[in-house]
DNA sequence: GTAGGGTTAG
């Protein structure tokens, strides 16, 4: 009789498996295998030596499945067997657990039970796993009882998996009361609910855990210290790391990413520094690290760095790296990671490869490029979506842009409070007034956001540009919480402009209120009695500046350009310009430092 | 002549 999974089958097995007599070598052959190919090769010789129902031998042969595209082929072995025992059942289950859903990794032990083998200790922890993994606590609960109903829930790895699901989910009650109820704890009994405290933020009870554990060792260690690494205790941290007795790369990683996020990158560096066996973890935490905490170009430095120690770069790496690019603007270095990428066996096709590309060259200017990347996205999501929109804001076309926050939409991506903020800018940028008001509308009744300063300052700068300046002004009178000097700022901006003296006084002064020392703001209004010939209330305004030491710093932008010898004479590509009179005052790799005053761009 | 398992860092 053929039993298959995941065919259910009513047999009972009554019928012992049949005696193996498997020379060595077979045994020792599956050991060695690490390919499907190598695979085949053996099942050929198990199959020659008619030993395909052999149980021991086929789930050595089921328990080598490392990866998801063998799972079909190691079903199929798995499905010729007639009458699997515990064992092999536990070992596919594993594969399942570990390279596939959960739901169908139940289905396997549905047909277990189905057949009549019993679940023993072995078969709950990988499904333990499996629903901790996808904080699953409901199917994780059943799964518990379950384990209670076959008598194994006290066994030490049972428990352990147990201790880690309730911990994961935040149930860190629970996970005490398993560890209370097991009969043999172990160093990985411990240390999981250690980890169980961590995760539910509490220090305290993960602390007393961790002191009174019977035997450490470094990944309890680990978790202790990752744990006031993550919750921002960074000096207790650190003052268990320098007791700790053997360090590994990952004790490291783990002060180096605590460092990082607390905003502390000198120490991070140090310990990076410090470090002996750094690891491609590490080398992610200290870029990413750079990257979150405003110096792009050190993050670029340290990758060029790891470059050159071989180490390798992985997605996590790349994703920080075109951030940083995509922050400094260096198109020359956008065009070597976008190649690389490429080159190396990167999938791009993954959500935030693609998306992280796409900014990339969106803020490096190659529009060309980003819309092509966005256009081949398999699956693009709000991310990518609010890039290519940005981008296109960026470069001027807003009714673009538009139209492609509606394409979003009707994609049924739901747009959040950062989509907005993007898509306003958009609008006001390009004189969109109308548009600009009904996506605003929409927002706050249609998706039901609150509007934040940001929306506000959007908006009244939309309509102060465009001369709604006494709207634009009961605008920001109306906000529920108090407005940002942005905001306000503006808005002055637009009195300014449409020469608009008695709305610009009153913002002025609640400008010079919060931010006392911008001397723009003080700048802002003397154009604007200048403007209107009051001359003695620029003077009045100017010995107010002097008196509080003020000086107007001018404003400095970054620009890039391209050269490139075409025909014989130098085309230069302008990518991103400021509005002003250009001094190049130094060079810094390929970029320019200009200096941006007044008057506009002539030909460069 | 029998096997198979759990915890830490982006």
């Amino acid at each position: 009789m053929r039993r298959g999974f995941p065919l259910s089958s009513s047999a009972v097995q009554h019928l012992t498996s049949p005696v193996s007599t498997a020379s060595p070598p077979l045994a020792t052959l599956l050991k060695s295998c690490k390919t499907l190919r190598c695979l085949e090769q053996v099942h050929v010789l198990i199959i020659r030596k008619g030993l395909v129902q052999d149980n021991y031998l086929i789930s050595r042969l089921v328990s080598l499945c490392n990866s998801p595209s063998i799972l079909p082929y190691v079903t199929s072995v798995f499905n010729r067997v007639s009458y699997p025992n515990a064992c092999l059942w536990n070992s596919l289950l594993k594969g399942y657990c570990g390279h596939s859903t959960l739901s169908d990794s139940l289905s396997v032990l549905s047909a277990m039970r189905v057949s009549g083998a019993a679940p023993d200790e072995y078969t709950f922890p990988p499904l333990i796993k499996c629903c901790s993994d996808e904080l699953a606590i409901r199917i994780g609960v059943g799964i518990h009882g379950l384990s209670i109903k076959f008598g194994v829930e006290s066994d030490v790895f049972v428990g352990s998996s147990l201790i880690d699901l309730y911990g994961k989910c935040k149930l860190p009650e629970h996970a005490q009361t398993v560890f209370d109820e097991m009969s043999v704890r172990n160093v990985v009994s411990w240390t999981a609910l250690v980890v169980a405290f961590v995760n539910s933020g509490d220090l305290g009870n993960a602390r007393r855990v961790f002191d009174i554990m019977p035997k450490r060792n470094r990944v309890s260690w680990n978790a202790m210290i990752s744990g006031y690494a993550k919750l921002g205790e960074l000096s207790s941290a650190r003052k268990l790391f320098d007791e700790m007795p053997l360090k590994n790369v990952i004790s490291y990683t783990v002060m180096i990413d605590g460092y990082a996020k607390s905003g502390d990158m000198v120490s991070a560096r140090y310990l990076f520094e410090q470090c002996p066996d750094k690891d491609t973890v590490t080398w992610s935490a200290l870029i990413s690290g750079y990257v979150q905490n405003g110096l792009p170009e050190e993050a670029v430095k340290f990758f060029l760095e790891m470059e050159r120690c071989s180490a390798k770069a992985d997605e996590f790496i790349m994703v920080s790296v075109m951030s940083a690019c995509a922050e400094l603007g260096r198109l020359d270095l956008a065009k070597w990671i976008d190649s690389y990428m490429s080159r190396s066996s990167f999938d791009l096709c993954r959500v935030h490869v693609a998306a992280a590309l796409v900014h990339m060259n969106v803020k490096c200017g190659n529009m060309e490029r980003a819309s092509y990347l966005f256009n081949n996205m398999t699956k693009r999501d709000l991310v990518s979506y609010c890039s290519m929109i940005q981008g296109l804001n960026i470069h001027g076309q807003g009714v673009g842009a538009v139209k492609l926050f509606y394409n979003m939409i009707s994609e049924g991506i739901t747009p959040d409070v950062v989509a907005f903020t993007v898509i306003l800018t958009a609008c006001s940028r390009s004189a969109l007034v109308e548009e600009g008001c009904r996506l605003f509308d929409m927002m706050r009744n249609q998706y039901s956001i609150t509007a934040l300063p940001d929306h506000y300052a959007c908006m009244v700068d939309l309509l102060g540009r465009f001369g709604h300046i006494e709207a634009a002004h009961d605008l920001l009178k109306s906000m529920p919480v108090e407005p940002h000097a942005g905001a306000w700022g503006a808005l002055l901006g637009a009195c300014w402009l449409h020469c608009h003296t008695e709305v610009a006084e009153v913002v002025a002064n609640r400008l010079f209120e919060l931010e006392p020392l911008n001397a723009g703001n003080f700048v802002l209004l003397s154009n604007v009695y200048a403007a209107a010939s009051r001359w003695f209330d620029v003077t009045v305004l100017r010995n107010q500046m002097v008196d509080r030491g003020l000086r107007k710093i001018p404003g400095r932008s970054w620009i890039y350009f391209e050269a490139a010898k075409v025909d014989g004479s130098t085309k230069m590509e302008l990518i991103y310009i400021h509005v002003g009179r250009v001094h190049v005052e130094g060079r810094l790799g390929n970029s320019w430092f200009l200096e941006a005053g007044l008057g506009h761009i002539g030909n460069i």
